[in-house]
DNA sequence: TATGGAAATGAAAATCATTTTCATTTGTGC
DNA sequence: GCACAAATGAAAATGATTTTCATTTCCATA
């Protein structure tokens, strides 16, 4: 299994914000560092299992990648621009444990984004 | 430019909830309709555009569409054996509410899915 | 009822992100 | 140095979506 690769956290770091995995290769590309597209894209993979990047999708269904806290939260989406605003959600993590219990489910995760038009838009 | 297709209304309305375009493909075979997926892809996309449908993007980046305005309800889904309860989500619903006003978003929906091991698996 | 053009259709090819395969390289403990 | 696990990456495979393009269906009008 790779493990989180430090030079991919450094781009990501670098870009500062939202990057797609090919992004990211050309980022590396252009700065002459030598990596394979493949290991970039296991990369991130592990990143997001260790909870050190956040992924989105892009309206064309591109997977974009940002470092994030670490932190469980959720997603308030803008259809328009594709602004993203960091929600709490304790009310849903109540729903899913209530709903879980309720049908018997073990072992639950959940996943909750709420996508509208920001008040630019 | 292809026209909203009510064969393809129809099977989202019977979807009763979101259903990507290979979804709804295969859906219609099963049925005997005889469509290519063309067409499929050609009418959702004329569906969006004239807001009749809202579209989404899975987990792993697939497009899945629903009709505007059709009943709305939520999933609990068995990561062993796929198994799915329609759930209730009030709670969602005010819990998305609540977040689109205070951050001034307009025209939002949201995705709410919970998912683990059911009692079998 | 013909007929001509516009819109709709769909099969097959093209595209593009992502994943898989697999052989090679690198690193680490002994 | 040696063996073995983990990491790497090139190339092929996958799968959704889009594009191309030739054919068919509609529909208005002669």
């Amino acid at each position: 299994m790779s493990r989180s690769n430090p030079r991919v956290v450094s781009v990501l770091e670098r870009a500062g914000g939202f990057a797609s995995a090919q992004e990211v290769y050309r980022l590396m590309q252009r700065e002459g560092e030598s990596i394979g597209l493949t290991t970039v894209y296991r990369s991130l993979q592990s990143l997001v299992n260790d909870k050190f990047v956040d992924v989105l999708r892009r309206e064309d269904g591109e997977a974009i990648y940002r470092l994030c806290g670490g932190a469980h939260h959720h997603h308030l989406v803008c259809k328009g621009c594709g602004e993203t605003v960091e929600i709490e959600g304790g009310a849903i993590e109540k729903w899913a444990k209530t709903m879980a219990q309720e049908f018997g489910f073990r072992d639950v995760g959940h996943t909750a984004e709420i996508f509208g038009l920001c008040p630019k838009c």
